[in-house]
DNA sequence: TATTGTTATACTCTATAACTATA
DNA sequence: TATAGTTATAGAGTATAACAATA
């Protein structure tokens, strides 16, 4: 019982007692090894968990990267139709501009065409950021991936994520 | 303005104004559509989403039916070894192990040798409800995943999101 | 009347510190 | 002293209602 949990290795401490308790081995997993939710939720934890270790330095979470990809790729919308395309509720999408117009790399533009709506624009920062952020999901992050799975596996695993996305 | 935006497609309704503006377009995802973490999430949702959905009539949520799995499968083990399986932070076990113990599918025994943990075992009805669940699962949720992907690009994508959580 | 951005709010998840009872 | 279960708590993320300004 001194020895920790993480030392013990399946094949030693067999230390089974008279009741069904077991101690030491790894747990058998069983059908949640092939549960696709099961996976799809840790591995998307794995990603996320990179993302931010190799965004480090630009202090970039994977939201706050499509936001700044989404508004660079299609000037001139307003904040309603950012956030909804990115599945963000435009209460919460709020915030987090407040929070990317405070470093200076977005900027709400009041419309002139309909005074309600904030048009959405990256400051000479914001774009220059993107592409920091851009080289450094290339090269420590999306180039992992084609180390581990291969580049022709890492497209038809987007290809198929997209496709559930989408159709499922 | 009054045509809502689901309604209007690409290609009509070209608003252009003499600023940045537009209207009416869907947005161009661009690189988005090709960054792993952005599609993985969007895949994972709606995978949860749907299997909310078929598990409706149960009323297991991801989290719940993989702690139902997991300590079927692994009898007599106690609630720190399960929690750590699942990636569970053992105080936010509490909680969750109280919700199954109330609905009586899942009961927590006092160790005999080791007075101080938790032997977890699946109640009677437990057992009855995960066998439900399981078949639910099958018939209604993994089989639409074969509708969709094909069995053998299924069991690919499986592989390869558990290579991503195991070894990313 | 409807829509944009906003505030307030609530509920779930997740994360950490600290307590108790046992070892 | 260390560990198992627990409590309290705080922070993200996500959800809905409602308000002011504008259409």
């Amino acid at each position: 019982m001194t020895v920790s949990k993480t030392v013990e290795k399946a094949g030693d401490a067999k230390g089974r007692k008279e009741a069904p308790e077991v101690q030491g081995e790894a747990l058998q997993l069983g059908e949640l090894s092939e549960q696709l939710g099961y996976v799809l939720k840790r591995a998307q934890l794995k990603v996320f968990e990179n993302f931010l270790r190799c965004m480090a330095s630009l202090q970039l979470t994977p939201a706050q990267f499509s936001v700044l990809l989404l508004v660079d790729k299609n000037p001139g919308r307003n904040q309603t139709e950012i956030a909804s395309t990115l599945g963000i509720l435009r209460p919460n999408f709020v915030a987090m501009l407040d929070n990317l117009e405070s470093r200076d790399l977005c900027t709400r533009i009041r419309s002139t065409n309909d005074r309600r709506s904030h048009i959405l624009v990256l400051t000479d920062k914001g774009k220059a950021v993107l592409t920091r952020a851009k080289k450094l999901v290339a090269t420590k992050h999306e180039s992992r991936l084609n180390d581990l799975l291969g580049q022709a596996n890492r497209e038809a695993l987007i290809v198929m994520l997209s496709k559930i996305a989408n159709e499922f």
